[in-house]
DNA sequence: ATGATTTCTTGAACTAGTTCAAGAAAAGTA
DNA sequence: TACTTTTCTTGAACTAGTTCAAGAAATCAT
């Protein structure tokens, strides 16, 4: 059973009697620890992972070699590459726990099955598609209309735990600057 | 009737019978000249629109008094803002055909009831939501990895008839740099 | 056609953020 | 405790892209 998912899913929809145990026929818990993978580039994504417990971000390597943060996920948070779960075509991203992490696994090939039995779920994945959507968009208008370092501290304030759970350069990889430039904006403003 | 839409929906899920009589009852077919607003900013969005024909740019205003361009939507897309539609509350972007256009209105107050009447749009929106928050988390991805340059060269290589049909000012805007900075790199291009 | 509006161009001075390289601090492991 | 790995800092030289200002070209409306 899974009360911290089922709990998400009835903020977005109702579900009927017995839903936790059709849930619990089609989903699985995953622990991995920090620095396992869920997903490695050039493999085709085959699940969405809800988190539970931990934190995990979704990267890409650039051509430099270096890595590119494009999303984080802490608790109760979906995440995965749904290009590669939809097409089922290798990613370019990698899935990675960056804390020991537990998560509730929807695998693709028991999704469809998993919707025909309860169908109320093609709402609530709906629902915070377009929430997720929509957070996506305003993040695009955000990092061009504002400078890295109010970006930084737009985030340091409105998510400050999180903050102290991240290594800076992941910060800094995911506000799209380079760490050196982040030490920097600290050493400012501590100065 | 729309076939354009229901031809849409129809690449992503199945509809029943009759299904198109149903949508008639629901959604309806707006007209707008170029520069009209579908929405504006400080309103609450209260529709989901299908372009069939013409194109649409969701823009926010800036401190700075420039216009700032999120998404455009041309034949075929759906445009609107999930968050303010979803959460009745006003929206910070404004909507504006910038080529006469018609599209399919579903507003958001007939949505619920079209929901119940023909429960496969919910798997429909959630398809396409999906696809496109893949979509807009890639922007943020390919943003960060590219250049200005790199990003107008990507998008000429990617949607050559849609650079001819907007003004540079407005692709300058999508892509996150100044009118000014576009019109050199065509200049360093062409000569 | 003519004037008004909208869109595009060019140059010079400037700034936010990068790169590279080296070292310091902190955290994990034995 | 000490050793290794991971993370963070600092400075100097550099570059991609901005800003401002002015004018040129297109396009639109009458």
């Amino acid at each position: 059973m899974f009360p911290e998912l089922t709990a998400h899913i009835r903020k977005f929809t109702s579900l009927p009697e017995g839903a936790e145990a059709i849930l619990a026929d089609y989903l699985e818990v995953r622990t991995c620890r920090k620095k396992d993978f869920l997903l490695k580039a050039g493999q085709v994504c085959n699940g969405n992972y809800f988190i539970i417990k931990g934190c995990c971000r979704s990267f890409m390597i650039t051509e430099k070699d270096t890595e590119l943060i494009n999303h984080f996920a802490i608790e109760y948070w979906w995440i995965t590459d749904y290009f590669s779960l939809e097409s089922q075509r290798p990613s370019e991203y990698s899935i990675q726990a960056i804390e020991d992490t537990e998560c509730v696994v929807l695998y693709r090939n028991c999704q469809d099955a998993l919707f025909e039995k309860l169908p109320e779920l093609e709402r609530y994945f709906r629902i915070i598609s377009q929430k997720a959507l929509a957070a996506a968009l305003q993040r695009v208008t955000y990092i061009f209309m504002h400078s890295g370092e109010e970006r930084y501290e737009h985030f340091r304030q409105s998510f400050p735990e999180f903050v102290q759970r991240v290594p800076q350069y992941m910060l800094a990889s995911y506000l799209g600057f380079t760490p050196e430039f982040l030490s920097k904006i600290r050493a400012k403003r501590n100065g």
